[in-house]
DNA sequence: CCTATCTTGTGAATCAATTCACAAGCCCTC
DNA sequence: GAGGGCTTGTGAATTGATTCACAAGATAGG
């Protein structure tokens, strides 16, 4: 649908929107301007309103928008009208605390496997799943048509397990591990690095007035 | 140090190339050129010099950087020469992953404190810590000096524990409730928000060509 | 129906980030 | 110590993102 390109920190925005939309909703508003959308998220209302214009016209001149309806539209832009089928990768410390975390499946992404290479583990049942070895992950995938894989491994088998992902047709990869994966175009990948965000936040405090 | 501002774009970027200096010193590298370090994170040798520029000049033309040199003036930039007093602030799964997490302490963000408002935790003992209650953070802070609050409660109690955490006197804050928290301008505040990185995924699956 | 008051949607202008391109410096070889 | 081959550091040019500013629609009230 969009027409050019759509910039990270827009999409990134998009989300904040629709986080103060389900607020505003559940406050009982019917009807929300640029300008209390920016004031709630820190940013200007021209800024909202050019967000939203890559996507389409969605307001009412002099009114604002309708909450339910900006809602519904900011749902289907980000592509969370339909479920997405999620393998965790790695039953650590984090990818255990993913597997328990209730927005992940609130918002519709729903974990239907979980792998690890610990022999301890495989086999067992943890949080509902019963965990498969990581070999398994390309024969699983023939019927488990898993849309994204979460990668919560160490840094030193990150690269070796998203190689395997990628041969199982998996085409969307959120990482967690702290260095930069390879992929192939086709497939899209999100890396979270948790060192990345404490640095900046180090840079940050160092560097104060 | 710096001059002007540096984009929160430049942070990131520096954070990675400190990564790849780690990797680059154990291969055993001595000497690296601002072309090698753009091959490693995708992207081109003028952003490496440029990004380098705002914070003086540490090659020699002809040559390169030396790896253990630029690997220490990164470091410095960074603020990763000094230790960070972290204390953690809701002991659930994600708290426990962090203070679990061995590259935190690593990387010198020493876990110093544990903190939650459940009875049953308050008083255990946990990850070599003793859990205290959120109520005692400022009466603890007076000699803790904690310098970075890590905010892991429920997105409910996230704003109440905040202000506490202000109120406190500390002004570092990383936090993973998935909303917006509001703090003075002299609080430094980072916010990794998982909701929105799953979002930002899901917008790029439903938008490939 | 006309006027006053809002608020959107969007080109134009500004501000910021990235890329280009090249002079300047360094090493090595002869 | 002069010449060739690299690579840095940085102004200038370009590309991209944000902000400005205003015409166009919409509502409400008289």
């Amino acid at each position: 649908m969009p027409l050019k390109r759509i910039a990270d920190s827009t999409v990134r925005r998009l989300s904040l929107y629709l986080r103060f939309l389900e607020e505003f909703e559940n406050a009982g508003l019917t009807t929300v301007s640029s300008e209390e959308l920016a004031a709630r998220g820190g940013t200007t209302s021209a800024q909202v309103r050019k967000d939203l214009s890559f996507f389409g016209s969605f307001g009412k001149r002099g009114l604002g928008y309708q909450v339910a309806e900006l809602t519904q539209r900011m749902r289907r832009i980000l592509g969370l009208e339909r479920d997405w089928r999620v393998a965790i990768i790695g039953v650590g410390k984090i990818g255990s605390a993913l597997a328990q975390y209730e927005g992940f499946q609130q918002r519709g992404f729903r974990v239907v496997g979980l792998y690890d290479s610990d022999p301890a583990k495989i086999g067992r049942n943890m949080y509902d799943q019963s965990v498969r070895s990581i070999d398994s992950l390309a024969e699983d995938n023939r019927e488990r048509r898993v849309d994204i894989a979460v990668i919560a491994v160490p840094a030193s088998a990150a690269q070796r397990v998203a190689d395997q992902v990628v041969a199982a047709g998996i085409t969307g990869i959120m990482s967690f591990a702290p260095l930069q994966l390879h992929v192939p175009a086709e497939v899209t990948l999100n890396t979270v690095n948790m060192a990345m965000e404490l640095e900046r936040l180090s840079f940050a405090l160092s560097n104060r007035e």
